[in-house]
RNA sequence: GCCCCCGUGGCGGAACGGUAGACGCGGCGGACUCAAAAUCCGCGGCCGCAAGGCGUGGGAGUUCGAGUCUCCCCGGGGGCACCA
């Protein structure tokens, strides 16, 4: 990588042809952290069983499990330490944690590079898997590797089967035809929550619609517990539940029906009346027209026997998907001549128009139109000069209300409204509600965003749907004792569309129901079904079944999961359904998935763009003093683009190995968390490395070069107040205190910042060394501060903790019997250190700080009071004015009113 | 358009309603060195010689005291979006 400066200057220095000062005190992580990688596999410090054991509680820490791309890069190396961190703390507080790690191993790059480069997708994607764990394990992450598979695995994708046939007769799973959103790209079906802008979100393209028959999971029938479950969710970010709910998208109000003065042949019987749904039923007074959409069935009987109506409607589905009806969206309408009753108002009726407003995918594909109290209502109307009547004002408004080109949409009160007149909005809504129900003419529904989710894709590298189509028995699911339904392995990837499909002989087979000559299902799973439900899997990897109880019980549900915000809808609400789905069907007890989330920000780093539009590698540009840069070779100005998320396109990637070849694992890992607070984009910058890597180097030498000369482990903690010793002693356990609560709080950033603040201090205790007596208690006092950095820091750097621990604590070196930092349990701060003996106060006059002073703890007020007052810069701000009121808030503050 | 989040030194960022800027990066000065690197020590919001004044996007408010709480505005980021 070329912004990865060449490693001569690299360590050791020697190696650079340097002189090596005093070669002890250097930290040689390339020994160090493979050396303590293989201890921790040694002595099993990262291994749990299936069934959490009781001895201690469980804890469950999960990372979002990576797709096998062939390379880790920044976003991994800072997703998989902050889960690290977590795990690790967690084992030091007394957890049984359980930490896997597997591989998102299905979807369309392995196919790819089958078409493209002549690969097996199942060679490429584990070789691919083979090269990323490697570059895993380098990071010395506690994972328990014993429990890792791929969801391309037949062991996963064909128990992922067996839940799959379970669902189905659970009635979960169902088939039906349907208008899809088709990739022209990738060639296969897309779900609503793939499709980004009108585009697909993998491919770009735009997406089209088509009628095909697909697999659906009924995730609608979850609506209404997806959304409550969300406020029981403390531990998920707020934007993440919002995200959500916005996407499951409930709405009140009321489905009422129009019927048609005279009724219409449609495509599957006779239609007498148009159905709309409505949150706004206290506007029907307002009504101006009915519309329907496109594809409704109204829409399609009219074309039937009106060709200007056939050419509308084929205008509508040809735009309807082009960039520039997503862009423009000029609302257009065909007046179809077909007229409505209206159900409050004897003897009216409305014109029915066809227009591309309206959506066929939401509520009933079919609108009542009150113009002034809808702002595309209004604009359908000017445009087409259809009467426009207010009918909510606003409070403050009279009788004389009219709207002009803007609608009024607020809450307000009814008006021109019949027995709705004088109410307000809440009130109008309830009483337009049970009128309707009173006639017989709708009903008070809840109405869904969500769509049920459409799991079928026309592709090779998934899991295959485990159904057989039988001309006489209809879709059959294949018997458990038959699965797994394997992949083929002999494919042809040169032709578009589904190589399954094209297989010769793959989908012929009986009817496992009657025998007779029958096909198998060529769609596959969508890879969002593989992802839904690993995190139980990763409870009893091997077992015969999906999910073991016990297992599965024990361990879930997830306490914390770490990933990006990119998966805050699609992956967590499938997994949130599945999981449902699931304990609905006995197979796990748990109702959620992850009880604790947290969203990672991204990795970024500098770009720079040359005027003809190519990504410059920072090694082609010379950055200047003042933050502009120019093209070495051209000399000419390139913009520099600041934190711009990492991406092969625009030549701005680190790769992670050759920092960890460099620095090592420890000094990558303590950068990331140290730069800032976890949840926000980081930027990745050279220095910052450089810096994380001289603190690791100068916490090593302040150990190696204290070592020797300290008392042995047993010596007794003993410390004179105000004594040197003791004042370490303090900083040593505040540092435990403020350490733990950071780490509680995921506030990494903030931990390293403690962690450097007690190795200043130990730096300065050793400096005025002291002498007589007080010798032997400072370097108890010492010993105490480096071992409790070694232990604090582990989670963070855990070879380098290794490291130290082993030079406080030399029996534990090259196997020993002493106990590891990762098998020590995590340290408690002492209450009677964590207060200082004085305290130094600010005195301020009226809330503007004039002095400080430091006063013993306990001091009694009285006397903290009369020195405040007696500060000589006190005195001149109170300037002889009486004091009206004296505030003494203990170890804090003193403030004076006058 | 609707919803959410965020605005603090040159930069990343700290701060139970209680001394704003911890800690780090970069910068400056010094020590060591023939010299450099590494290391160590010191300085560091802004204005001012100083005393002092001003400072957390802007404006109001609550409070003895506001970066923090309330309201309005400005700016940045994100999500949803012909959603009836």
């Amino acid at each position: 990588m070329n912004d990865v400066p060449s490693p001569t200057d690299t360590l050791p220095a020697a190696a650079a042809g340097r002189p090596e000062p005093a070669a002890e005190l250097r930290h040689d992580f390339r020994a160090a952290e493979p050396r303590w990688q293989a201890e921790w596999e040694r002595r099993g410090c990262f291994a749990v069983p299936d069934v959490p054991d009781g001895s201690r509680p469980k804890y469950y820490v999960l990372e979002m499990f990576p797709y096998p791309s062939g390379k880790i890069h920044m976003g991994h190396v800072r997703n998989y330490t902050l889960g690290d961190v977590v795990a690790r703390y967690k084992r030091a507080r007394g957890h049984q944690v359980l930490h896997p790690m597997g591989w998102d191993a299905f979807g369309l790059p392995a196919e790819n590079a089958a078409r493209d480069r002549g690969v097996h997708p199942a060679a490429w994607t584990y070789q691919n898997i083979a090269n990323m764990r490697a570059e895993l394990k380098r990071m010395g992450l506690s994972l328990d590797w014993s429990r890792e598979f791929a969801t391309c695995d037949p062991e996963y994708y064909g128990q992922q089967q067996r839940l799959f046939v379970r669902l189905m007769r659970a009635g979960l799973v169902e088939r039906r035809e349907s208008w899809v959103n088709w990739d022209p790209v990738d060639n296969t079906v897309l779900a609503n929550e793939q499709v980004i802008d009108g585009r697909g979100w993998r491919s770009g393209a735009p997406v089209e619609k088509k009628r095909l028959s697909q697999w659906f999971f009924a995730i609608t029938k979850y609506a209404p517990a997806l959304l409550a479950a969300l406020d029981d969710l403390p531990r998920w970010p707020e934007r993440v539940k919002t995200m959500q709910a916005n996407w499951i998208g409930r709405s009140e109000g009321a489905r009422v029906r129009f019927p048609l003065v005279e009724p219409v042949a449609g495509p599957e019987g006779r239609i007498t009346e148009a159905e709309v749904f409505t949150t706004r039923p206290d506007t029907l007074f307002g009504m101006s027209f009915l519309a329907v959409a496109p594809e409704h069935p109204i829409a399609a009987a009219v074309a039937a026997r009106d060709p200007k109506a056939a050419e509308f409607v084929a205008e509508c589905r040809a735009l309807g998907t082009s960039e520039a009806a997503i862009e423009q969206a000029e609302k257009r309408g065909y007046d179809t001549g077909l007229r409505v009753a209206h159900p409050f108002i004897e003897g009216a009726t409305f014109p029915v128009w066809i227009a591309n407003f309206v959506l066929m995918e939401y509520g009933t594909g079919a609108i009542f139109a009150c113009p002034a109290g809808d702002q595309r209502d209004l604009d359908f109307a000017r445009k087409y000069g259809l009467p426009v009547l207010p009918v909510v004002r606003p409070a403050d408004a009279g009788e004389d209300f009219t709207v002009g080109d803007t609608a009024f949409t607020d809450d307000g009160i009814a008006f021109n409204s019949g027995f709705l007149d004088g109410l307000p909005t809440a009130e109008a809504k309830l009483a337009a509600i049970a009128k309707l129900e009173e006639l017989g003419a709708g009903t008070r529904v809840v109405n869904w965003r969500l769509r049920d989710w459409g799991v079928s894709r026309q592709r090779y590298w998934g899991c295959p749907i485990p159904v057989i189509h039988c001309d006489s028995c209809g879709a059959v699911p294949v018997p458990e004792d038959q699965l797994p339904v394997r992949l083929p392995e002999d494919v042809d990837f040169s032709r578009p569309g589904n190589p399954l499909d094209h297989h010769p002989t793959w989908k012929h087979v009986a009817c496992p129901s009657c025998g007779a000559p029958a096909r198998r299902e060529t769609d596959t799973c969508d890879t969002f079904v593989d992802s839904s439900w690993y995190f139980a899997r990763f409870t009893a990897p091997r077992a015969g079944e999906p999910l073991v109880r016990a297992a599965a019980d024990g361990w879930m549900p997830v306490d914390q999961y770490i990933g990006g915000i990119e998966h805050a809808i699609l992956h967590l609400l499938y997994s949130r359904f599945f999981t449902r789905a699931l304990h609905d069907t006995g197979e796990l007890a748990a109702e959620e998935p992850f009880a604790g989330l947290f969203t990672q920000g991204m990795v970024t780093h500098a770009s720079y763009r040359a005027a003809d539009g190519r990504w410059l590698y920072p090694a082609e540009v010379e950055v200047r003093a003042d933050g502009t840069a120019v093209a070495r070779e051209t000399g000419k100005a390139v913009t520099v683009g600041r934190g711009e998320k990492m991406s092969k396109s625009k030549n701005n990637t680190v790769d992670p190995g050759g920092i960890i070849d460099r620095y090592g694992a420890d000094t990558a890992r303590w950068f990331i968390l140290s730069d800032n607070p976890p949840d926000r984009d980081m930027e990745w910058s050279e220095a910052g490395v450089a810096g994380a890597s001289r603190f690791t180097q100068r916490l090593y030498r302040l150990v190696a070069g204290a070592a020797g000369g300290l008392p042995a482990p047993e010596a007794p903690l003993t410390a004179e107040p105000g004594s040197a010793a003791r004042k370490l002693r303090q900083a040593t356990h505040r540092t435990i205190a403020a350490v733990t609560e950071a780490l509680e709080g995921f506030n990494f950033n903030v931990a390293v910042a403690r962690l450097y603040e007690l190795t200043n201090a130990v730096g300065e205790a050793s400096g005025g060394e002291a002498s007589g007596d007080a010798a032997p208690a400072l370097g108890a006092a010492r010993r105490e501060a480096l071992e409790t950095l070694a232990r604090l820091s582990a989670p963070m750097m855990p070879h380098l903790a290794e490291e130290l621990w082993s030079l406080l604590r030399p029996a534990g070196r090259d196997g020993g019997a002493e106990a590891l930092v990762a098998e020590l349990d995590w340290p408690e701060a002492d209450p009677a250190l964590l207060a200082a003996d004085t305290v130094k106060l600010a005195v301020q006059v009226l809330g503007k700080l004039r002095a400080t002073i430091e006063v013993p703890v306990g001091t009694p007020e009285a006397e903290v009071l009369a020195r405040a007052e007696a500060e000589e810069n006190v005195q001149r701000a109170i300037d002889g004015r009486p004091i009206r009121k004296r505030i003494h808030v203990p170890g804090r503050i003193v403030n004076f009113v006058v």
